[in-house]
Formats: structure tokens, sequence, C-alpha cells
DNA sequence: TCAAAGGTACGATTGATTTCGTACCTGAGT
DNA sequence: ACTCAGGTACGAAATCAATCGTACCTTTGA
């Protein structure tokens, strides 16, 4: 099945206030993190980052990553597709995503 | 009067989560962003950043920074002196205070 | 067609954070 | 000594965020 990209804002919207917060919690940090630090830079599906919360708190998460700005959502019904939206990230705050890769330990 | 550093935390000891969770505020991401922008480092009076807000959540706020290690209060009695922790917040998150500085529009 | 796996919607709960009222402390200046 | 401006301590109220239970949807594969 062919995925449907869900919405997020555009490079030009992207709000540092906003990116801060998705980032201040400690899972969507830890998946930021490692998307971060991966420069492949492919897809990946959302329950490859063992999480340590209920599929509906993962929702959760992944949503306010991507109406952060910060990565893409695939929908493919009955699984999910991640991919880290590096360019629009890099371009609007850089340096951002180095500053999240250098802290996985 | 001289006045006494407050304390914080060592170089070593700053957390990504904790500078984060600072930085997540309205309030306390405007106070950053101006020390960031303000390159002569100076020592600054807690007033001087016009903030929306009353005297105790000031109180709050800066100590909240404090403890991430972003800034020292210097304590005068009756007033309160704040310096940007410069050589630490960049040694130890390079980059950070470049994109702080840079949203000051 | 039907079951199973993965994901979402909605609502409730719990916990954390921001905010401020009241009371009190400190140093400067009269 | 007294007042005043600036700050802090403590606690309560209000707001916001994370989490999960229940119910439901979508695709895959038997």
């Amino acid at each position: 099945m062919v995925g449907r990209n869900l919405v997020g804002p555009e490079v030009d919207a992207l709000e540092l206030g906003v990116v801060l917060r998705a980032l201040a919690d400690e899972h969507r940090r830890s998946v930021m993190m490692e998307l971060a630090a991966d420069r492949t830079d492919g897809e990946r599906g959302c329950n490859s980052f063992d999480l340590p919360i209920s599929k509906q708190t993962q929702t959760h998460h992944f949503r306010v990553l991507r109406e952060a700005g910060l990565i893409n959502e695939i929908d493919y019904g009955n699984r999910k597709g991640i991919r880290l939206r590096r360019t629009d990230v890099e371009s609007r705050f850089p340096g951002l995503l180095a500053l999240l890769a250098a802290e996985l330990t």
C-alpha cells in the first residue's frame, strides 16, 4: 500500500518555542536523538524506537513531533513510517540536530 | 555591597533535558535570547528584561535558568544580578546560544 | 471473510508547571 | 531608626502535559 503523508508546518512556519517544547520531553527527545544521529535518514517504523510507553501515548508524542515540523509521518493504515525533516530543521535551526546527535551517549 | 554568587551546576553537570525544559518557557526563552544576543556579556539587573509577570514568578523563572546552568545569579540583598554563563553553555552545547540569538527578530 | 496486529479518537486521570497572594527579608537612603 | 524598593519563601489555584482505558479503524494474511 502507498502511504499518505500527514501534514506538518512548512519550513518557514517552524517556531523555536514549539520545537523546544517538543524536545523538552524525554521520550520525544530520545526519538529525535536517534534520528539526528542516523545520517542515512531512512524511513523508520515507529516501533523501532523501543519507547517504554503505551501505543496511545506514542501516537501523541509522534504527533507533537510532526506538528513541531521535526518529522514526517507516513500513514500506511495499519503501520506508520517516521522520517526526519533534516534539511528543513537544519535550514531553520542550524546546529540543532548536531546538538541532539551529540547527546547520544 | 559585594554580591554572593548563587550556586548552579558545574559545566560537566549540565544536562540537555534540563536545559531544554528551561528554554521551553516563553519568558525564560526571551531572557536567554537577549543574553545570547548581547556579546558584551555584562551583568544585568533582572528588571532589565521587562517581563510581564509578577516578581514572585520572575524569581521562579530565574532560579530555573540558574539551576539549568544557563545563568549566574548574584545576590546583592535587595537586588539581583544576572549573567549568562556563555563559555560553559557554549562548551557543553555548542551552537545553542547562536540558535537563541538568531531568534531575536 | 475473518482474525490479528498496528494505529487512532476520545475522554479521564494524574502529575508537573506557571502564576500569584501573603508574609517576610535585605540593603540604600533619609 | 524608619521607610521604601527589590527579592525570597511558602502555599494555593489554575493551567498545561503525559499517560492510559475503551472503543474503533485499517491493512495483511490465513
